[in-house]
DNA sequence: TATAATAGTGGGTAATTGTGGGTGAAAGTG
DNA sequence: CACTTTCACCCACAATTACCCACTATTATA
């Protein structure tokens, strides 16, 4: 269960450190991709392969699935964190999600986000006021 | 069942006391998280995770509900109270609620809140203060 | 009422976390 | 092949955190 949001640094050598409350669900290995919205998402081996397989079953005929297709498999990368926690973030998947220096880790539940400080300030406007969307929590029946 | 109001203190280091009534659904662990109106929720493991699995099923296609998640989830922090029945709330969450030293720590039921206390005078207020809300109330079916 | 137990709070110490940087092996380049 | 670049694997260090002990006030017990 990932939670929480913390800010960390992208360093010179392009290495990321993983929070310390994520780790024991990512020692083992984990699976960088691009994510939806310009930042860049985390699974573990075993949640990867869940997501992997319903994007592998999308139909090739559809065009957008096409599209989603290449845009989460051509992008990943298999990782395992150092002693330290650390992996190495490829350059191009940098470049998807403007990350340099300061970055912004979520913990999204079963998955874990990486992202540009000033965009994931813009995403945080996208929920409006100070409480998100009143209808989206009446709908979860709370 | 969480029941009473208690004036408690965040210590230096972010830490707040749970209500020793409360300690026996929280001992194995809580989930806080942003509330509604400006305050912090509480909730036992168990309760949470039926909260969690529903905001986990929704649709990453829609955009309005991939912003929903990242403000539940990111907005949340899973901890172990210490021995002494202590948990350490993170500094974007003490932010979001505005508390610093001295908070009220209410039972409502199935979880718990934590407000600031003059943001708790004014809520109080605001349901004391005038008898129309009894009309408001019957709308609800009460 | 005297005594013991519990609750809430403060604070010290050792371990952990996040980050920077060095070094040698591996990989790519002309 | 020599050379540069990249990467995996260490070690180092400041800051933070987890864990424990202590103290006071309140509550329970005899």
């Amino acid at each position: 269960m990932f939670l929480g949001e913390f800010v960390h640094t992208i360093d010179e050598k392009g290495r990321l450190t993983v929070p310390a409350k994520f780790r024991d669900g990512l020692a083992t290995g984990l699976v960088v991709t691009r994510g939806i919205d310009r930042c860049l998402a985390i699974y573990s081996v075993d949640e990867w392969e869940q997501m992997a397989e319903k994007v592998s079953a999308l139909p090739m005929t559809d065009r957008s699935a096409r599209a989603f297709r290449r845009l989460v498999f051509a992008g990943a990368s298999d990782a395992v964190p150092d002693k330290q926690g650390r992996v190495l973030i490829p350059p191009n998947l940098r470049e998807y999600a403007g990350l340099d220096g300061e970055v912004i880790v979520t913990g999204l539940y079963t998955y874990i986000e990486v992202w540009n400080p000033d965009a994931w300030g813009e995403e945080r406007e996208h929920v409006e006021g100070n409480d998100g969307n009143i209808e989206e929590w009446a709908a979860l029946g709370i």
